[in-house]
DNA sequence: GATATGATCGTAGGGATACTTT
DNA sequence: ACAAAGTATCCCTACGATCATA
């Protein structure tokens, strides 16, 4: 992802050609630039056909990286890659990067509930960023805002700004046993 | 000045149309967008709101006042209620009731686009419930907050209380031919 | 200084409720 | 004066950039 400024007017033309809830500079960019967008969100597919799509692709784009083939066969013929629990417009449809990060945190867990507690030991200097309970994380500083990673046993200090729960991804998906790559893509999601 | 998020290749696609060094972001995607560089253009039409013009103008020539029958000939022949456009599980996953309005909504037009226009009759004294536009909301009423149904070109008021937002589902529902039954069923997805 | 981390506080959305109009 | 209907203010919560601190 890339930051570029633009000027109130044009910033509020973007804005006005929204089409969706929660839809992002990118995909109205493409829409009113008339690029192919590599998803294509207004077909009408159903959830097997997304899945069967988004493996595919995921597949296709792992197996063509020779030096991490160790690691996507485990992964793939495990099938328990984060990508595989990663549900892409449920993420697009997130208000915030709080949304998005809980979400890529749960697909994180789901793929590796039994080593996910590893993430337990990423963490600041005073404040704990991952816990089993909600009090842990707020004894360890003020507001720090904890939140349940969803449909799991894990909690997370969510009061950071977006450089830090990026930062905070990206030590999760290694601790994991991600290659280079797959983290940096893990990251990009939020 | 505005920050905006674009992903690599939109990026790279801005930049590869840099006609001058130095040149900036909103001048570039200015020139690619053919707008005004000084005064804002309305915005143009996008293929639904032209779709849907046409189509409106198409029902009001033919059936001005029989619309109730053109509703129920729809149901029967093409089995196409909003009951097939909703997914629990997106509905769940709201935050609040503002999202679950919109997404219900979302629901009604895809199930009756061309029917659709008219919920533009439900307005309260003074404000407009439902427009084609976001100005002529704002227009009505102060902090009448607009929304645009997403996926559609109709936009609607959302400053109100949950009961308010329920009669309006309740009120389009209704409009569009529903049975008192399921215009309950609608009213208590929200 | 320079860097890393913490957490305050400005901003925006949501919607109940107090207020206004009929 | 009272009620009903409708409006929009304003309080609350969440988010996360920015400033404070180590």
């Amino acid at each position: 992802m890339k930051n570029i400024e633009i000027d109130e007017e044009l910033y509020q033309h973007i804005v006005s050609n929204t089409q969706a809830i929660g839809e992002n500079a990118s995909s109205i960019l493409r829409r009113l630039l008339k690029l192919d967008s590599s998803v294509q969100q207004s077909a009408p597919l159903n959830k097997n056909e997304i899945e069967a799509t988004e493996q595919a692709s995921l597949v296709e784009k792992s197996a063509a990286d020779d030096t991490e083939i160790d690691i996507v066969e485990k992964f793939t013929s495990s099938g328990e890659s984060v990508f595989n629990f990663i549900n892409k417009e449920e993420l697009a449809m997130q208000r915030g990067a709080v949304g998005r990060f809980l979400l890529i945190l749960a697909a994180l867990y789901r793929a590796h509930p039994r080593q996910f507690k590893v993430v337990t030991e990423i963490c600041g200097r005073d404040r704990l960023y991952f816990a089993h309970t909600e009090a842990e994380l707020e004894a360890s500083g003020s507001s720090t805002k904890p939140k349940q990673i969803p449909e799991s046993p894990f909690w997370v200090m969510t009061n950071s700004n977006t450089t830090r729960k990026k930062m905070m991804l990206t030590k999760a998906a290694t601790s994991l046993g991600y290659t280079q790559a797959d983290v940096e893509k893990i990251r990009e999601l939020l």
